[in-house]
Formats: structure tokens, sequence, C-alpha cells
DNA sequence: CAAAACTGAATGGCGGTTCATTCACGCCTT
DNA sequence: AAGGCGTGAATGAACCGCCATTCAGTTTTG
């Protein structure tokens, strides 16, 4: 991902940037084997070092996937919040909102994985994960939602919490499905999929 | 296996069926604490029984969980195509469809969370889960949403396979976001909500 | 050279699984 | 009817492999 384009004048560390190379194997890991069947040496060897240099990054084991999450977690909000406050109209928003969570995590499958999977596999990490980026991230369809309910584009008559949730995951399934599917297809055009579906519904008319 | 094939002559000991008294403590240990960090004891002293038990009924602590797994969809899908044979109009299979999928997670806690977390924290379960169960649960309401298409009461320009994830998705959002929530609160009302967006849509018109 | 970074073998504890032993019961035998 | 016997379910303490974490020693850096 980022070149070492170092400026020499800061002379610390040599950093080789050991931290982000180990989220990046641990990702690797995590997604092939689990996060309870993956071993620290494993990790460890991935990101080619000794076992004991995870430590001197993470106090544990635990926290390494907690890091995992929040980095991407706060990546992805903050893009989102910036790019969808340039769009007016919800429809749109809503439009773009689906092809970003798609195309963000149909371009890196482990990383899917381990959000979609390891990331739940224990109520623990589910909580955190509900507690910190997910009620946030829920929050913005949300607000989208009542925006167009009260510029009239949408009907009245549902409850913005639940239409976001059903938005949520209604994406959130083409991942899980993508993501066990044997077969190798492009993520990002359920996109257009899930909003047919989600704006006009799938009787006729 | 243990075919436990007790001949009436030879009645044994009352048989209070241990079996299905492990499966239920499991449901309930490993709701609490996660697969990974329930022990066999925790599940044999919950059962009432000693830690060597288990291992007269099961072969393993994973197959502990398997089993919950494969009795709970057994009977999930066995019920849901019988009663769904019954109905005729595609709209109110769906409609019954969400009632029912609310109304049997919404029953037990517990079992909800088996369901949604536990076995969705390791891809291997995972895969095993797609496998069974879950395909077979998609391709019942891919069906009638092809029902649907083909009676003329759907739109024609929807694939029914991602229109079923939709659905599976909407219904799946909810029950997740159930266990996760501090507040206690019913279910199966939200079946209604997903019907009526995925239905219509959010559309005004 | 001192300090920092790194190493990887050793440690300690955890917990799934095993198995020698106990126990309850129905069935003989007398 | 009473005592003895065979059976197999149930027990739970002990075993053993595993692996997160540590830390004494080594290498690199400045």
């Amino acid at each position: 991902m980022s070149r070492a384009s170092r400026p020499s004048g800061t002379a610390r560390v040599a950093v080789p940037d050991k931290r982000e190379a180990i989220l990046r194997a641990a990702v690797k890991i995590f997604a092939r084997k689990g996060y309870f069947n993956s071993k620290v040496s494993d990790i460890a060897s991935e990101a080619g070092i000794a076992d004991g240099t995870v430590y001197l990054y993470f106090k544990s084991k635990d926290e390494v996937l907690r890091s995992v999450f929040d980095r991407t977690m706060s990546d992805f909000i903050s893009e989102g919040r910036a790019e969808l406050s340039k769009i007016s109209e919800p429809t749109l928003k809503l439009k773009w909102l689906a092809h970003f969570h798609l195309r963000k995590l149909g371009a890196d499958r482990d990383l899917a994985i381990v959000f979609q999977v390891e990331l739940r596999g224990s109520t623990k990490f589910m909580e955190e994960f509900s507690e910190k980026g997910f009620k946030e991230y829920l929050d913005v369809i949300r607000q989208v939602v009542e925006e167009g309910q009260k510029k009239n584009t949408f009907r009245k008559d549902i409850n913005p919490i639940t239409a976001a949730k059903i938005f949520y995951g209604a994406l959130d399934e083409m991942v899980t499905n993508w993501i066990l599917s044997k077969k190798s297809y492009p993520l990002e055009p359920f996109a257009d999929e899930v909003i047919k579906v989600f704006m006009g519904g799938i009787e006729r008319r």
C-alpha cells in the first residue's frame, strides 16, 4: 500500500512500518483460519518478524483484531461522511452509499471476511463492533432516509430506523454471500439491485 | 453413532434424554460466552452431568455445535415448507415467511444468538451453515419470488436470487439488532415493516 | 558504546479429551 | 425372597498438547 517515502529529516526509528505489516498479516491470517484458530506465530511469520515483536506493537492478540477494526471503520466512516455531504439528493446519497459499501469490501476479500465473519464470532467483539462503528453507520443511513422523507421524496409511513436496518441488512447479505461463494464475481454491481428494490419494491405496479 | 436403540425389553435407566439436555445447555452456554470461550465443563455442569458424559453423546465439542444447528435448521425448514404449501398467494407467502422467521428466533434469544453470532464465528462453520441449511432456505424464498413473477404480481426486472438475498438480509438484520439491543422488545412485528418496504419500496409515489 | 529494536526458546496455564473406577439396576440362582 | 452377577451408563481427576505471552540475550542504530 504505502511506499516508505520517509523524509530523511525525521529520522525517527527506521520504521519499515512494522505495525502496518502486522495488521496486514493479521487480516490475511484471520481471514484464512479464523481468529481463534490463528496463532500469534502465524501472524508473526506472515509479517516476517519474530513472535515477540508482535508484542512490541500490540498488547495482545485481542488488541490486534480490535485495531484492524478500529482503523478500517474510522477510515470508512470519515470517507463516507465527507463524500456524502457533497451529494444533495437523498436518493443519490443512498445510491452512493450502496456502491461505496460494496466497492470497499469488494476490493479486499480478506478484510471483508474479517468484518463479516470474524468480528461477529463472539458477542464480545460483536458488542464492541455494534457500539463503536456500526451504530454510527446505521445512523448515517437513517439520517438520509429522514431527509428524504422531509423532502417528500420518500414515503413517510416507514420508520427511518427500520428502513436503515433493512438497507444495511440487504447490503450486508450481498457481502456475506460474496465471501462464501466459491465463484469469484464483482460485488459492486449488486448495489444497483439493492437500490432498485429498496426504492421501488418488488411489486408490479 | 450411539444408536441407543433401546429395546423396550431392556428398560435401562429412565432416560431423561441427556442428549437433549446437553444440547439445551450448550445453546445457553454458547450464547453467553461464545463457542470458543465455552468450556465443555461449563456445558456439562449446566446440564447437570459430568464432563465425560458429554462424550458419551457427542464425539467432540465441535459436534455439539453442529448438532444444535442441524436439528434446529431441519425443523425450521420442514415446518416452513409445509406451511408454505398451504398458501397460494406469493405475497402472502412472503409475509408468512417473514413472520415465521422472526417469530421463531424471537422466541428463543439464546438460540438466536447462537445462530446469528456463534455459527458465523468461523469460516469453517460458516461454510457448513451455508452449504447445508442456508442455501436451501434462500432457495425457498427465491422460488416464491419467481412464482410471483410468473403470476405477474411481482416485477420481472429483478433477479429472483438477489431479491431473495435482500429479503433474507433484511430479516437477518432485524434479528441481529434485536439480540444486540440492550432493550427488550418483540421481534415479530418487524416482519410487517420488512414486507412493507420489500413489496413497495420506500419511494413515494 | 548505550539504547532501542528485535529475537525465539522457554514458560505457564488452560481446557478438550480420556479412561479406570464407581454405581444402579434388572436378572439369575437357589 | 434374598443375595450375587453382569452390564453399561456415568463420573471426574488426570493427562497432554497447545499457544499466548514473556524475557534474557543478540543485533541494529545513532
